[in-house]
DNA sequence: GCCCTATATGTGCTTATGCGAATAGAGGGA
DNA sequence: TCCCTCTATTCGCATAAGCACATATAGGGC
């Protein structure tokens, strides 16, 4: 892959958005589209678009397919370092806050907690 | 600047090249033109969309506008420390070579050689 | 097989991007 | 002032991106 499909992969918000959930741990489409609030159609395909340019994987479970970074090389890793410094403040921060939410919500809905 | 169109700005070929040619010395754009071998207001083009996202400094200096790279805060160290990490291979070692060889020229043109 | 959920893809539209070519603007020397 | 060099901008066009919407595909339970 080239340098610049990397960064054209990293350059929309949503994207970034995406690699900011998935940099905190594994999570499925509907989940994630649950989370943002945005058609499952369009995370599917941004997906698709990170998938395609290296920077995260898929792995089917059953019906689910669960997204997870991909960053592993000594370049992806000085990646990941200054995505973790960028991805502080809004909406980064906010974002993982829903996650914690709607998986809390969940655990729930599925009796795994009280 | 939000993170997106930074990373925006690092998604072209030749803003990459200009980059790493930057991170190494300053230039001004006809230098920059000519090592790359791409037209005037192509270079200047990139520039100043380079500029529009912080990445880099203009300094006019008589007829000539010198640029430099502009990474100065914490998360640009970081973001510096990965386009190190990422600016080796082609094309870039090759532009950094073309660099030399025409700095070496030029001293020779002027005279400030032998 | 049927149905339901989850995921991926096709279509059409709007907007953004990158480029060449021409031109405008800025600065310095005679 | 005139001219020359260096730099920036405008215009027109071709291509790529992002989105909504509809639809296709896959897997599991019955």
């Amino acid at each position: 892959m080239e340098l610049h499909r990397t960064f054209r992969a990293l350059a929309d918000p949503t994207r970034l958005r995406l690699l900011n959930l998935l940099l905190n741990e594994p999570e499925c489409v509907c989940d994630l589209a649950a989370i943002l609030g945005l058609p499952q159609p369009l995370i599917s395909r941004h997906l698709a678009y990170l998938r395609s340019a290296g920077l995260v994987r898929d792995r089917r479970s059953g019906t689910r397919v669960n997204y997870s970074v991909a960053l592993d090389g000594e370049n992806a890793q000085a990646l990941a370092i200054f995505l973790r410094h960028a991805f502080q403040g809004e909406p980064f921060e906010e974002d993982l806050q829903t996650c914690r939410r709607q998986t809390a919500g969940r655990l729930v809905v599925s009796g795994e907690a009280s």
